[in-house]
DNA sequence: GTTAGCACTCTCATCATTAGAGTGCTAATT
DNA sequence: AATTAGCACTCTAATGATGAGAGTGCTAAC
């Protein structure tokens, strides 16, 4: 059953009121804050419908309505208006943007995160640029003293590895040199996760003789191919506690031995669709835990390829329409420059 | 004035009292608990006076009596008996240091923390391996492509740090090596925060030349020298939230927010004594944020300087036996391994 | 010097009461 | 037929009163 204009109007005051406020809203309030045109009496009986049509509910009797879920749904779906975002923020990222260059990635990721927990106020969740699909770029080894040297890896990305290795006595340069030199023309432009260990395998073949310096040093690029995660980097933990469903210690505490689990996060992130922003509303969560949490999660891209996802995690009661605009804008600016 | 004996042994009563129940203290409790052989009356007037000195304080007229800050700390300083740590937090401890080589340092070091926080219950701050106590053992620049290349600096506790640096067109890779063997030469066997601005400018004198490709590269040597801090990894951060102090969201907000600032805690961490254990109770704490907790504070080696620091954090009324032996333990076990 | 006894104090939980907000229904109005 | 005014009703949350419980401090007895 398609809704009314008039009831898409009270929902979507309703549920705008509600983000603000926090408190249930009822008739005599949406009918003074937003000038509709009716009366508190015409509202109700809307509302009360709109209840029925399951879009939104009343915590008891006697209380204001708040948005169900599937009220939710349908304000991000259609009747969210766009949101401009402040001089300000905008300053904030173009700043962070342009210290891209002196800072290693790791930094420049936890940076992104620190400036999008601030400006939104909800707990940000960036999942670094995974090495997995960055492609091989250079392989160093560097001789540190007699029998130890230092394996670098290089990819086109930026990232750098590096492994402390033990070089066999009787090695002379010449030969690591060629050995090194081989490996990359092997290796050269191809994304680390291609990088199979048939194919390590093979080279291992073609460079019989110095198979435990190679092994030391095949692993570093193997464990760069198999790294599932890439690092995670959180912002503004303690944003979210500060709204009003954080009340309750215990509820407080349950998210933040959440928030202490890696790998959760991770899976969680990990299954974000390759494009276009999206939003997780309550239930929509696939995780029991983030039941009563939304996220707006997109993937970001470094050289063109998909390679890190961000999210934002905050309470059902989320200003979607501002965070959705500040996710959209930050990830264009990250994915062309 | 010195305390009788008896009024120790009610004194330790009341601490250990109430370190375990968190609530005031009565007299008859004391009688019934600890075998003391006194009526309750006797011990209410030995109470009174111990409050008088300063031991023992009030929160209400008809409530039982809780530990001073100063009834702490002599409880710390004299009254204090040895706990045994069980087998298994032995093991959980010995496990960590076994796959201590498989590791990086950096992972090493949270397990460290991770296992600390766990087997004491509160909040553990392990300061890593700081890098400005290291000595310049290498440095290394290594060509990338054209114009860019790697700095590499190695000190002799194994800590790898690079950067990329812009090289100027025009230098000729013999120049470079100059250069850097130059470097090399200079800074050699000196521990990274001794290499001050003064030595670094000197040397940028000596090489007037290329001040731009200097100027980078030197700068990630002034970083090591600087960097107040080794990483800071926190374990448990919500452990120490199960406390009852810890009721209230406010002050659970507060505490987060807190530690969140990596640079603060590093501040009150890097002030440690360099030998033994120290114990803060309460106001004995620099930092006004942190005059209503404890930390036990001590300094670990590696390579035999000292070199990070670990810290356990909890409420005032914290287990501070257990707390010392445990950290005594594992302190013991990193510096001998 | 120690202890029993007792009046007194303070807190905390419980309960009843009440003001306020908001609904839902009915009847009047447009 | 749709909208609105009016009003009884419901539920919450704040307020205040009451009483049990724990513990003290003092006095007098041991």
């Amino acid at each position: 059953m398609a809704l009314s204009e008039r009831k898409k109007r009270i929902l979507q005051a309703v549920v705008r009121d509600y983000i603000h406020s926090a408190e249930p809203v009822g008739s005599r309030t949406i009918a003074r804050r937003y000038s509709l045109g009716l009366s508190p009496a015409t509202i109700r009986n809307e509302m009360a419908d709109l209840e029925e049509s399951g879009y939104l509910e009343q915590p008891h009797t006697s209380a204001g309505r708040i948005p169900s879920q599937m009220g939710y749904r349908f304000y991000v779906d259609s009747l969210m208006e766009k949101v401009f975002i402040s001089t300000e923020e905008v300053m904030a990222i173009e700043k962070i943007l342009h210290e891209r260059k002196e800072k290693e990635i790791e930094q420049f990721i936890q940076q992104i995160s620190r400036v999008l927990s601030s400006i939104t106020n909800y707990t940000s969740l960036v999942f670094g640029p995974i090495i997995k699909k960055s492609a091989f770029k250079q392989l160093k080894v560097l001789p540190l003293e007699p029998g130890v040297g230092l394996a670098i890896l290089i990819t086109d990305t930026g990232f750098i590895k590096h492994k402390a290795i033990q070089i066999p006595m009787g090695l002379d340069e010449k030969e690591l040199e060629k050995m090194v030199a081989y490996i990359n023309r092997r290796f050269y432009g191809l994304t680390m996760d291609t990088i199979t260990s048939s194919l390590l395998k093979e080279v291992k073949g073609d460079l019989i003789k110095n198979v435990g310096l190679l092994n030391e040093t095949l692993n570093l690029i193997e464990d760069a191919g198999r790294s599932q995660e890439g690092k995670l980097f959180l912002g503004g933990t303690t944003n979210i506690l500060n709204q009003p469903e954080f009340r309750d210690v215990n509820r407080i505490k349950s998210l933040l031995a959440l928030l202490e689990e890696e790998a959760l996060l991770g899976s969680l992130l990990g299954s974000a669709s390759p494009q276009g922003i999206e939003v997780r509303i309550g239930e929509e969560n696939k995780l029991e835990e983030f039941k009563d949490l939304s996220m707006v999660v997109t993937t970001y891209k470094v050289v063109g390829r998909n390679i890190g996802t961000i999210g934002i995690l905050g309470p059902i009661r989320m200003e979607y329409a501002r965070v959705i605009t500040l996710v959209e804008h930050l990830v264009l600016r990250l994915n062309s420059s």
